[in-house]
DNA sequence: GACAAACGCGAGCGGTCGCTCGCATTCTGG
DNA sequence: CCAGAATGCGAGCGACCGCTCGCGTTTGTC
């Protein structure tokens, strides 16, 4: 075993212990790189372009990331892990008894400050030119998001084939996103509007489905 | 007036008569470019791939095009000029009587089936990457559908006010695109499902503002 | 058949981008 | 305090891409 004694490691992988200035650098890009893919999105996104943004050479940027595609995965991961949080929060309460509109206007607004808060989020997961490590966690997270719907309806909905509890719970998500981007589109008074709108339609479309109590 | 007598034009704008010949390769390019910007994107499409895709050489494909984005552009006008017929009869028909069901179930079908028949429609629409003049037309068909649902439903919501008319619009479109993303990623007995779901989504969502006289 | 114009080719130009490399500077453990 | 690692720099390499140019071939017109 002819390898550092102190810590055993995958072959080629070096320890790369990193100082605090490190860190500090890896924030900064990473940052700069957010706001360079909000602007531009992935592809068009230039690793000089990001380093300039973050007011170092593309050099340094090399320091901390093998490659452009290893900034995303960064940000990607941060944000996932982030976002795994905060729908911990929003759909893990799987209502017991609490009526259908107040748990759906919940989960959206959850999901909806999220995005506003992280608008990099978005524009990552919706680029049609991201590489392929990303996109395999953008399928995990929506995965996740699916099957934790999934047991909130199969709760909601005991006697119905599991195809369809799937189904409906890609449909609702897929009107999330779609919510979503019409939501990011307007600012202000209009953009609690669309809001509103976003949670009627999951509402009217779920009630009929479910032993509904609460009729707009 | 030293230009040639036959032809008026706009001073640097050269006639270029066209032969048979010619405009088989314009049509064979432009399939081609539809098979490679739905596989790639716009922005990862090469005008070489292009021109291989079509058996022919680069300086071939710029015989017929000055550049990139024109042949995204004849593709977007093409297309949407289709579209535009599509649509024309999907929604022309201001249902007078016809119940809501029916009008929604049909406009749905027609759009589907449109955009099942030219996928390279959906991933020009939708990529992020797309240049200045293609995005400009999409807008204009965005503006020209929005504007037509606006207008079947102002018939049907008669003392309402524009503002939230316009929005319903909007919030229409988006959940079709949506559900048409949906619809995509699936064949045969799944994608049907989905069509179904997307029915009832915008079925539910308009069917409380109208005296609806059909309820499922 | 002759002439011009449209068509077709493909090597290659100019430019950008991801990324590297050699070297200087700053930090840290012993 | 000093050896060595981590950090920082920026010119520039190789690859690719949009596009051009010169030249040969085909087609339409008289």
């Amino acid at each position: 075993m002819p390898e550092t004694p102190e810590k055993e490691q995958a072959a080629d992988e070096r320890p790369r212990r990193r100082q605090a200035r490190g860190e500090r650098r890896i924030a900064q890009l990473l940052e700069a790189a957010a706001s360079v893919f909000c602007t531009t999105g992935y592809t068009a996104a230039s690793t000089n372009a990001i380093a300039r943004e973050a007011g170092v050479s593309p050099g340094t940027l090399y320091q901390f990331f093998p490659n452009k595609e290893a900034i995303a995965i960064e940000l990607g991961d941060r944000l996932i892990h982030e976002m795994r949080a905060t729908y911990g929060e929003a759909l893990a309460p799987v209502d017991p008894a609490t009526p259908l509109e107040e748990a759906v206007g919940a989960a959206v607004d959850r999901f909806i400050a999220f995005n506003c808060d992280h608008p990099v989020f978005f524009a990552l997961m919706h680029g049609p030119d991201i590489p392929g490590r990303i996109t395999e966690e953008h399928d995990d997270l929506h995965a996740t998001l699916v099957s934790r719907i999934e047991a909130l309806l199969s709760s909601l909905l005991p006697d119905t084939p599991a195809a369809e509890v799937t189904r409906t719970a890609h449909v609702c998500l897929g009107m999330y996103k779609a919510g979503l981007e019409l939501v990011l589109a307007h600012e202000g008074a209009e953009r609690e509007a669309y809001v509103r709108e976003l949670k009627n339609i999951l509402f009217r479309y779920l009630a009929p489905m479910i032993g509904d109590r609460t009729t707009t």
